[in-house]
DNA sequence: GGAGAGTCTACGTTTACATCA
DNA sequence: GCTGATGTAAACGTAGACTCT
């Protein structure tokens, strides 16, 4: 499988990666040990690629960009998104993956094309039934839930207000304020769909995101709420296979690090033992430098 | 250039539902 | 078959960033 990795989404965007702060410092307790290497772990995304463990899996899908040509990841779409600043993700540093997918946006309009801001009245589908497909309705009711308003038909809640996207939604109020959410349980059909257009795009313009909802008999914000838990659940598998690798990494290092040690410690008795004659000593094994210190000397 | 509105996404949380012991 | 614990995923709320006026 084709390794492809991304710089992470708005939480690099924002400066705050959770990942690298936890996997800094999760590896400078694996390195305490060691204290040959006093400079502490440089941050994950200054890490040169210069670990030559193999890479690891990648769980997620991939997706094609017939205009560029490239493989990209869905993990996140920060590295292809020319608005946003690429972060290198850990494992693509380590493996040095290729810059040239920075500043591409499968997802967004190309200059000049810009997406539009649409509102959300364009992507919205009033008279939007429910899914006949949804696996949900029978068990209805099943916690308290009040009776459905008259016009409601479907398993699926509308929604309130809610935060951010919430601006899609015809029916808001009833989320929060009013009664109680019902969840729907999307059919092995609808989710295969969405899987196939998230493999495609893992974030949605409006017009896509009415599109797939009208195929799928979905509310636009049901397919937004699915892509954003999708993202979500990608961007937590990637860093799951990002952090067995740092430590992996963490732990190939270590065991480098002893060795030199012990050759240094062999060489010491070498010394004390034939003073002079270590000026025709053979040459010590070739030094492999530690990448995080490296980093440090650059 | 700054303010405000509108929109988007990431992130954390809540909660409905499914599964299992 | 019932029940409680637990996991999963849909839905929600919020904050921050961006664009447009």
């Amino acid at each position: 499988m084709e390794m492809m990795v991304n710089a992470t989404d708005q939480g690099q965007r924002y400066g705050d990666s959770h990942l690298g702060l936890g996997l800094s410092l999760s590896l400078s307790i694996a390195t305490a040990a060691v204290p040959v290497e006093p400079a502490p772990a440089p941050p994950i995304s200054s890490i040169p690629p210069v670990c030559s463990l193999p890479a690891p899996p990648l769980p997620q899908p991939q997706w094609w960009n017939g205009a560029a040509g490239l493989f990209f990841s869905p993990s996140s779409d920060a590295g292809m998104d020319p608005s946003k600043p690429a972060a290198p993700a850990p494992v693509a540093a380590c493996h040095d993956m290729m810059p040239f997918l920075r500043g591409i946006d499968v997802n967004r309009a190309p200059p000049g094309e810009s997406r539009p801001r649409a509102s959300c009245s364009e992507d919205e589908e009033p008279g939007a039934s429910s899914s006949p497909n949804s696996t949900l309705s029978s068990l209805s009711g099943k916690r308290g839930a009040p009776a459905r308003s008259s016009g409601e038909v479907g398993p699926h809640t509308p929604r309130a207000a809610g935060g951010g996207g919430g601006s899609d939604d015809e029916d808001s109020g009833s989320g929060s304020g009013g009664g109680s959410r019902k969840k729907l349980r999307l059919s092995k059909d609808q989710a295969a769909v969405m899987e196939e257009s998230f493999n495609e795009h893992n974030t949605l313009n409006p017009k896509q995101k009415a599109a797939l909802a009208k195929q799928l008999n979905l509310k636009p914000r049901q397919v937004e709420v699915w892509f954003q838990n999708r993202r979500a659940r990608t961007k937590l598998k990637q860093t799951e296979v990002d952090c067995e690798f740092l430590k992996r990494c963490c732990e190939s290092l270590t065991e480098e690090n002893r060795r030199l040690q012990r050759e240094v410690a062999e060489l010491r008795a070498l010394k004390l033992v034939a003073p002079h004659h270590h000026a025709r000593m053979p040459p010590p094994t070739t030094l492999t430098m530690c990448p995080y210190t490296a980093v440090g000397l650059i």
